[in-house]
DNA sequence: TGTTAGCACTTGGGCATGTTGAGTGCTAAT
DNA sequence: ATTAGCACTCAACATGCCCAAGTGCTAACA
C-alpha cells in the first residue's frame, strides 16, 4: 500500500463528501477521481485511513465519512490553500472604500466574509490595551449626572454617564477636565488605574468628592475598551448551509450570544505559522460547537485581534481559509494605513 | 348555537394548540376545559368556525388549528393581558440597577425581554432627531486625519473620521472648535444642514477648506443619530422552541439580519391604544416572516422608539404582550428619568 | 508484494400493504 | 339547540419485502 495514495484518497473523501454531503464509497471515488487503480484497492485503503480513525462509516453498508481527525489531517498536511477567484477579489478591494471608521470597517468587513465563506462571520475588535489617552471629555447631562467621554489615539471612543453625590458645576468640570487631561494624556489605558488617584489626591478638598466620581468613570471606560467586543454577520448561513440538518444549529446559536465564549474560543486559537489556525468538531472547547469548526486568523498591529468564521465542520477548508486569510491582511492594511 | 360559546372555543383551541403544539380536537377540548357541552356540540361550533377561517384542518381527520385570522380575533377580542408573575416583576426591576448608560440598558433590557418571553427581543435606539447638540470635539489623529466627536444632549455621542486635504494644526483645531460650538451648540441635530455652511463661509479663507470638511463630518454624525438603529437578542431561542421546526428559521434569520426590515417593520406597526401592537403571520409586510408574529409597543418620550419581540405565530400571546408592555413600562420611566 | 476480479454478505431506504385511532360530518332522537 | 350514535376518512405507525450501494474477503494475477 502506498501512504502518498493513502493521502490521496483521504482528501478524495473530504472533498467528496464536502461537496456531496453524502457518504462517499469505493466505487463513485475511482470514477470521480482518476486515481489509476480499482475500488478493490481503494477498499484496501479505506480500511487501513478507518483503523487509523482518519475515517468512519456511518453503517455497515455505507460510504465513508470524514472523522474530525481526518479533517485535521486534510487541513494540515493535504489541502493547499486556494488563490481567490477574481470576483472574490473585487469584493474584498471594493471593501477598501469607504468612510474609514473602526466600526463601520469591521461591519462591512464582517459582512463580507459571511458572503465569502457562506458561513458565519465573527470578529473582535481590536486590542485596545496599548493605546493611549489621547482626550477626554466631562459633559453635564443633569446636575448630577456628568457624561464622561474617553477618546484613544487608536481613534476609539468610549462614553459612560457618572453619578455625583451632589450638584456638580460647568465649571468644575471645565477645571477637572484640565486637571485630569493633564495628567493622563498620553498614558497607557493600562495604567490609569495607577495614574488616577494620584489626580484625585492633588485636588482641592471641596472637588475632591466629584473628582473620586469621575476618577472611577474613567478608570471603568478604560477597561472597558480592553474588554472586548466582537461584531458578527451570517448567522442566516447556519440555517442555509444545514437545510439536512447535520448541525444542529441551537446550540451554536447560542455559543454566538454568548459573546464570552466566542471571543475566548478566538482569543485561544494559537496563532499558526501557515497564517490561519483551524478549530475542529470536538477540538473546540465548547461543547454546543462539536458539530462545528472555527477558521480564524489575527489581524492588525501584531495579530492581537481576531478575524474568523464558524460553520460545521463539512466545510470547504481550503477556500474558507483562503478567504479568511486574504480579509485578514485586507483589514490589516486598512486599519495601519 | 351560542356566540358567546363559539369565542369560548376559539380561545380554548388557541389556548390548547399553543400549548400543546399538536391540531386539537373535539373530545380533547371538552375533556381539558370545562365546556357544559358534549363533544358533538362543539364539532358544529368548530364547522362554523372553519367556515368564518378562524381555523383550520391540516387534514381531513386531525384537530383544528387557528388560523392567522383566528388569532386575530383571539388577540383583538378574546384574550386578556395577564399579569405577570412576582418572579417577572422581580426580574424587571433588578433591570433597575446597574449604569444608566444608555447602550448598556438596552443591551440589558432586550436580553431580559427575550429571556421573560423565550423570543427573539428586539428594540430600537430612541429617536434623536428632536435632540440638540451639546458638545462637539475635534482630534486630531494624524496630520491629515481628525476624529469628529459629536454629543447630544439626549447623552449620546456619535464619532467618525474626516479627512483634510491638507495638514491641519491642533491650534487650527481648537479655534474651529470653538467657532462650530458657538453657533450650533443647543440647534436640533435636525437643523445642522441649515446651520453648519454659514460657520463655513464666516471663517477665514485660510481655514475654509477644513472647516468645510469638519462641517461635512458633523453633518454626517449628526444624520446618522437619525439614522436608526437596533439591538437584539435570543435567537438561540428561535431554534429552541421550534424543535419541530414548523417554523422554518432560515427567513427569519434573515430579516433579522436585515436591520433595515426590521427597523421598517416595527415603525410601520401603528400605536394600538391597548398598548401593545400585534401582527400576525401574513399580515407582516415581510415574506419570510409569514409564520411568525411580532408583538411591539412604543417606549420613550412619545412612544417614538419600539421594543418588541419576534416569535412564531404559535405562541403566548396573552402573557408575551403582558412582557413587552410591563418591559416597555420599565424602560421608558429608567430612560425618562 | 501490491493489485484486481469476483462474490457473499450487510443494511438503510423505498415501497406496497395492513392496522389503528383520533377525529370528523351527518342523522335521528331528545 | 343539543346529543348520541355511527359510518367514514386519513395520518401515523408497523410490517414485510426488495433493491442498490457498499463492504470484506479470498483467490488469482503481474
Amino acid at each position: 500500500m502506498s501512504e502518498p495514495r493513502k493521502l490521496e484518497v483521504l482528501r478524495a473523501i473530504v472533498e467528496d463528501y464536502v461537496h456531496s454531503r453524502e457518504p462517499v464509497g469505493s466505487k463513485a471515488l475511482v470514477e470521480r477521481h482518476h486515481l489509476g487503480v480499482s475500488s478493490a484497492t481503494i477498499r484496501n485503503d479505506m480500511a487501513l485511513l478507518e483503523e487509523e480513525g482518519l475515517i468512519a462509516a456511518p453503517h455497515t453498508s455505507a460510504g465513508r465519512i470524514p472523522t474530525d481527525k481526518g479533517y485535521r489531517l486534510f487541513v494540515d498536511r493535504i489541502s493547499e490553500v486556494k488563490p481567490l477567484s477574481a470576483a472574490e477579489r473585487r469584493a474584498i478591494h471594493s471593501l477598501l472604500e469607504g468612510p474609514d471608521d473602526v466600526e463601520d470597517i469591521l461591519e462591512r468587513t464582517v459582512r463580507l466574509l459571511s458572503q465569502l465563506t457562506n458561513q458565519v462571520a465573527v470578529v473582535q475588535y481590536p486590542h485596545l490595551s496599548r493605546a493611549r489617552v489621547r482626550h477626554i471629555e466631562f459633559v453635564l447631562l443633569a446636575p448630577r449626572q456628568v457624561l464622561v467621554v474617553l477618546i484613544a489615539d487608536s481613534g476609539k471612543v468610549e462614553q459612560g454617564v457618572v453619578h455625583a453625590a451632589t450638584d456638580a458645576a460647568d465649571e468644575e468640570l471645565m477645571a477637572l477636565r484640565a486637571r485630569f487631561l493633564g495628567s493622563i494624556a498620553g498614558s497607557q489605558l493600562d495604567l490609569m488605574p495607577q495614574v488616577l488617584p494620584s489626580v484625585v489626591a492633588l485636588c482641592p478638598p471641596a472637588l475632591r468628592n466629584l473628582a473620586g466620581a469621575l476618577a472611577h468613570g474613567l478608570e471603568r471606560l478604560a477597561e472597558r475598551s480592553r474588554d472586548e467586543r466582537m461584531v458578527m454577520a451570517g448567522t442566516a448561513n447556519l440555517a442555509r448551509s444545514n437545510v439536512d440538518f447535520p448541525l444542529s444549529i441551537g446550540p451554536v446559536l447560542e455559543a454566538l450570544e454568548e459573546q464570552v465564549v466566542m471571543l475566548r474560543l478566538l482569543s485561544d486559537m494559537a496563532e499558526d505559522p501557515r497564517g490561519v489556525t483551524v478549530s475542529i468538531g470536538r477540538e473546540n472547547p465548547y461543547d454546543g460547537l462539536s458539530e462545528a469548526s472555527v477558521v480564524a486568523t489575527g489581524y492588525g498591529p501584531g495579530s492581537s485581534a481576531k478575524i474568523g468564521i464558524l460553520g460545521p465542520t463539512r466545510m470547504d477548508y481550503p477556500n474558507t481559509m483562503a478567504a479568511v486569510r486574504a480579509v485578514a491582511r485586507y483589514l490589516s492594511r486598512i486599519l495601519g494605513g
